[in-house]
DNA sequence: AAAAAAAGAATGAACATTCATTTTTGTATA
DNA sequence: TATACAAAAATGAATGTTCATTCTTTTTTT
């Protein structure tokens, strides 16, 4: 009971000022009295939400990520074809990305930074087993030729 | 002249402890003092080969960006056939980041964070022309279709 | 022996976190 | 309904540390 009195809306724009000023600054380059600032708090309440920073960046990360994969998975369901499955999901994060690009943004910052803590990258990767799931089901159905493992280290393109 | 006495060898070590240790704990949380004694040299020696940490940064990612790319289009011909020209370089692309992960993961920090001057990104951009031109011709000769384009956003699954 | 390179210690600013108070909230009593 | 008061929440300032950079001196090179 007791615990809900903090207000819900504070934790929010923590998080929110959080992503923005990561975003534009990386996490060492953010203080947490920049932070406070766009949250319209004082540096002192930080703490009454968050044990400290890399918990408050942590947390931040874990939910966004849930947001992130709750919404790649949003319409798929488990016994689709496997290439269906595939444009459908891959589809879906190409509109993530694109209307939700802030917190896009701040995941890819997360995932190819050592900013957040081993703990929550599992965390974060938990959500993405249906992924895996469907990855595997066209491996063992031979869809999924054993070239693409190779090329899969070249996902990206910067 | 009198430009080259400074040692090429401490430069070079400068710019490789900065690569490991950035990679490690981000470019924040690694202080000069320990990019120096990696490089076993004096903080202030730093100073002697770069501005200042920004710099150091700085001229470190164009320099492996640089590496990066050189890889990528080692092989490459402006006049081979769409199709084989992308999958040429994809797999060059997938080579280098398995062969040179170190400098594969530095990258992708330095491409996914603010960490980098909005100049030394331009510069780096410039390396990766050949594959844009690629991108182009494969337009002009309608194989590639407007679809991909929308697809691009989610090249990378994390 | 002059000039360049390197060193280590000193400086000053930035920042995460804590501390001592103040303000707000919820509730029990009149 | 109004009052008092205890507990929770919020605050701003203080603390102590970390670190980039500079300064002065020493070492190396030519």
């Amino acid at each position: 009971m007791a615990k809900l009195q903090k207000s819900i809306d504070k934790r929010n724009a923590l998080v929110k000022a959080t992503i923005e000023l990561v975003n534009n600054n990386g996490f060492h380059a953010t203080p947490m009295s920049k932070i406070a600032k766009m949250a319209n708090v004082s540096p002192a309440t930080i703490y009454l939400y968050f044990e400290n920073k890399q918990d408050l960046v942590n947390k931040t990360y874990v939910e966004v990520k849930a947001d992130y994969t709750k919404y790649a998975f949003e319409t798929y369901k488990e016994d689709m074809p496997i290439e269906a499955g595939f444009k459908l999901i891959w589809n879906r994060i190409a509109d993530f990305k694109l209307k939700e690009s802030e917190n896009a943004m701040f995941l890819a910052q997360c995932d190819n930074t050592p900013m957040i803590d081993e703990i929550s990258r599992q965390e974060g990767i938990k959500h993405l087993q249906p992924l895996l799931d469907l990855w595997e089901r066209g491996r063992q159905e031979g869809i999924i030729k054993p070239l693409s493992d190779y090329l899969l280290y070249a996902y990206a393109i910067n």
